[in-house]
This record gives structure tokens, sequence and C-alpha cells, in this order.
DNA sequence: ACCTAAACCTGGGCGC
DNA sequence: TGCGCCCAGGTTTAGG
């Protein structure tokens, strides 16, 4: 799914687009359940303006005028199209102005739903800052981060601490900072932290500057793929040789999740970097 | 109140 | 060709 590069992306692109416009009609498609009924679309979407397109984490919000909030989350394969469609379409809006905008998805993770306010806040209680919100110090995130007596990639990925970042610019991210993904996050120390927060808004940043990540569904909301995928660090190269000392790259799953890591670039030990 | 493992799904790619 | 397995940008939940 998006990680936070691929969300800013698309909440970007459909501001451009779609504020100000006003939704004539909704159709979902069979194969897609949204928690609630329908009629919640006829009720709050159809008729109404959109007001404001927002993220909370890597959730994506279209504010309507009549309150409610169309809350979309891609989760691992869901993508936002407009005006160009795929096989995948669960729901589908009509603008005035004729143009539309469709939800996709493959594996049925996402979702679609009309959320009212109360919803909303519940789900951002649940959240940290993003790690890209200005008001996030780096005294904080060295706070909330070094805190945890867990390896440091299982705290990267906890979005309730700091949000947005995924499985691959947490891989890249910690590759770029020399730090093992095993590495308890509360034996990194200040300089690692701050090494770590500078890194990791740098591969955001890097990440949003070309249009996100397209390993496989992802698509932004004309249809095209993003390019980090080419400039990625080490996420995705297994049994490839590490880029800064040659070494074979390891990949294991820690969590359920694919991990890539140099042994020699990101020692868990800071010992065998001495030696 | 922790932690992990599995579950939620579909499809693509690989080896045999 | 086909089957079985492993893999996938995430999150939630069940179970220890």
């Amino acid at each position: 799914m998006p990680e936070l590069p691929e969300v800013l992306t698309i909440k970007k692109d459909l501001k451009k687009e779609i504020l100000g416009k006003k939704v004539v009609s909704v159709k979902k498609e069979k194969n897609y359940k949204p928690a609630h009924s329908t009629d919640l679309f006829s009720k709050y979407v159809v008729g109404h303006l959109v007001e404001d397109v927002d993220n909370i984490a890597k959730l994506l919000l279209i504010k309507l005028s009549s309150g409610k909030y169309i809350a979309s989350h891609l989760n691992m394969s869901g993508i936002l199209l407009y005006n160009t469609t795929d096989p995948y379409i669960k729901m589908s809006l009509e603008f005035d102005t004729g143009d539309m905008l469709y939800y996709s998805s493959v594996r049925m993770f996402g979702y679609f739903e009309v959320w009212d306010n109360i919803k909303l806040n519940e789900y951002k209680k649940r959240y940290g800052k993003t790690a890209l919100d200005q008001d996030l110090s780096i005294e904080e995130f060295t706070k909330i981060i070094g805190s945890k007596n867990k390896p440091i990639k299982t705290v990267l990925l906890d979005q309730k601490l700091v949000s947005g970042i995924g499985n691959i610019y947490a891989n890249d991210a910690l590759f770029m900072s020399g730090i093992n993904p095993y590495k308890k996050a509360n034996l990194l120390g200040k300089e690692k932290l701050e090494e770590l927060f500078y890194n990791i808004r740098e591969i955001l940043n890097e990440g949003i500057k070309n249009r996100g990540s397209s390993i496989d569904r992802y698509r932004d909301l004309y249809g095209k793929m993003g390019n980090q995928q080419n400039f990625f660090r080490i996420y995705g190269k297994r049994e490839k040789n590490c880029n800064s000392c040659g070494n074979k790259i390891k990949f294991e799953k820690m969590q359920g999740r694919g991990t890539f890591y140099c042994d020699q670039c990101q020692p868990l030990d800071d010992r065998i970097r001495l030696l």
C-alpha cells in the first residue's frame, strides 16, 4: 500500500482535481462491502461539494459540504483513480463536471466509506503525528522512538508512535542510517536517533519528489507509476549485493514483514564495526 | 498489559 | 499447463 509519500502524492493531486466539485452520483460494485449501508453515500455524498482533501496518517479524507467525510484507507493494494479505470474498481464517484473518481482494490483490504467527525476523531487519537509533520520536532521524535525496548524496525512501523513510515521506507531509512533493524530502539543513542530522523525525512521527501514507489499495484491518481522504486537503497534487493560494501544483502521476515539489511553496514553489535 | 502470529484477500511469479 | 508455494506499500485481532 501507499506509505506516506504515496498518500501525500494522491492527496495533493486529488485536491487539485476535485476541490469545489459536486458529486452527482455514486456507484458501488457488488463485490465491495463498505462497513455501513450505501444509504450514507446517497445521503451525505451525492449532491454535496468537496470542501477539502486531507489525511490522518495514511488515511485519506475527502471533506464534503454535508459535514461528513469520505475516509479511504488504501491498505496494501488500493488505489484512487481520476478519469481512468482498471479491472478492480469497487466504487465510482461522478462529479458535476463529468469527471470520475474511482476506488480500486485487488486484495479487498482497504476501504472507501462515509465517516462522521466522531469516527474521525476516534481514529485520529490512535495515530501519532506523521514523520513529516512540521510540529514533530527532533526532540519529540527521539523521545518517542528512543524510549522503546523493542527492535527499531518494529518501532518505526508502529503507527501510533510516529505515523506514515511503512515497510519500504523503514528498510531504506535504517540502511541509510547504518542501523540494524533488530537493534533495540532504546539502545540507539541520541546521535543515531537524530541521524535516523533526518534520513527518514530525506527518504520520505525523496519518495514524494519521485511520486511514490510502484513495486506492484501502486499508481498515482492518473494511473501512472511512481519512480521511487528506481532509487531504493536496500528494499527489494534480496540476493543482491550491498551498494555500499558489496556484501550479500540479508532477507528475513521480521514481524511478518520482509526485512532487508546489510549486516556489515548495519551491524547489530557496535563491536563488529570496530574490528 | 504486554508480545507475536495469524487473519484479512487476490494475483503474480517461481519451481517442479 | 498446472499445481503448490511464496511473495506483496497495512492493520486488526486472537491467543499466549
